[in-house]
DNA sequence: ACAGTATTTATCCAACGAGTTAATTTCTCC
DNA sequence: GGAGAAATTAACTCGTTGGATAAATACTGT
């Protein structure tokens, strides 16, 4: 009853279990938080005993700081790709919106995990020093566009990028994250196909015709979804 | 040694109790979340014992749904006080934006309490009656504004007031209560009172440029705060 | 094939936390 | 001044959970 098992029963991966480890404590830190996620059903769900996170990260403050920092490395990185510097300055903006919008829409874990870490005041972030430096880069970039905008007459103000990346992803964050009480007060399903493009149109329209200070760019996106009752559309 | 108890030990109080729990239970559930909030700290915060949540309002789960209808029911309830319709229609968005943004910052619990229940996906703020009645006021409130604003000629788009509400809303929540991981991203304190004024410029000046359709609103705000490096300011 | 190391499993446990039971104290009204 | 109801307390139960221990199993180089 010994020798039989002569296939590999483990297949020894440490970097692939790391992997699944901190895909597994993701799910389960978005879906329930820090206090409410279980490091058992975190070794469950990543086909690890739980003795293995233990081993190849570390308790679950740690789990959890690791988590949280990979996140931010995923949609930096993500961002780093937008070639901004190419467009021109009121197309950069909209597609830093729409970026946004769908990485928000495509990373539901991600909204989760911040929403988390803000309720614990960034304690956790704060011990984190890789993810200090990963911000800058990003920060100059927008000015740029900003800047370019406001040299070709584009846009009117010189914002703050901090302020406009703010805003943007405040747009996107709190719809989405906030959907289902949202959802809930006003009576609409916010998640639905048709209010999401609606949603999109409205926060492009919105900060182009602040930018630009034209309301045609305004006007261009109010034409496009055509739905509801009659008042109401866009920006 | 027994007659000298002669003064109320008690003081009998079944409705002052009720609040204390419930106020002790919003500070808990604000700073812990859910899963964090801890039962027998509810209880010495409200000065009682923990068999009295119990019997005052329930278990954790339906103090916690207490907790948070009287939270939508404050703010609800405030808001019916603005009177914006005595306003004209940009004066009465300024005075939206301004309301929301003093009235989050003034009740950060708030603030909390949502993020908890998106974390959860409304679960239980969906078994609540109450609040679901009492947004379509609120709702008419915003929409005569806008219409007016359109009649008048002030605004350019009859914008959706959901939408609009969720961008109002939006550009203040995700400032505030994502300040603190923002502010370490960016590296800047963005609850310092420079930040605040120069943030509370750049909404108003964002959100009445684009439904006005002119800059002006938005450099009429511009000149105020003068602060920061020379790039950047305001919208 | 053997020693040494890296990885994994199987159990255990002490602490904690939500909720309960039953006794105790105050109030009310007759 | 006492009976019954309302409010409060103290002590206990019992499942859960993070973390720890120690033994087993696979891999590596020699």
């Amino acid at each position: 009853m010994a020798k039989a098992k002569r296939t590999l029963k483990w297949q020894r991966d440490p970097e692939g279990m790391r992997l699944r480890i901190l895909e597994a404590a993701k799910q389960e830190f978005s879906a329930h938080g820090l206090a409410g996620a279980r490091v058992d059903r975190i070794a469950a769900k990543a086909g690890a005993n739980k003795r293995m996170l233990y081993y190849h990260v570390g308790n679950k403050d740690e789990l959890y700081l690791a988590v949280l920092e990979g996140a931010y490395d995923k949609i930096r990185s993500e961002e780093r790709g937008l070639d901004l510097e190419h467009l021109d300055p009121p197309e950069a903006i909209r597609r830093l919106i729409e970026f946004t919008w769908n990485y928000f829409l495509r990373n539901p874990e991600f909204l989760s995990l911040l929403q988390t870490e803000n309720l614990a005041r960034a304690k956790h972030l704060k011990r984190s020093t890789k993810v200090k430096s990963m911000h800058s880069p990003f920060v100059e970039m927008i000015r740029t566009v900003v800047l370019r905008g406001v040299d070709s007459g584009d846009f009117q103000v010189a914002v703050d990028p901090v302020q406009l990346y703010i805003s943007i992803a405040g747009l996107c964050f709190f719809y989405l994250s906030n959907s289902a009480t949202l959802s809930v007060i006003f009576g609409r399903d916010l998640l639905a196909k048709d209010a999401k493009d609606e949603r999109l149109s409205h926060m492009v329209g919105l900060v182009l015709a602040a930018l630009t200070g034209r309301s045609t760019a305004l006007f261009e996106i109010a034409k496009a979804p055509k739905s509801r009752s009659a008042v109401a559309q866009t920006v």
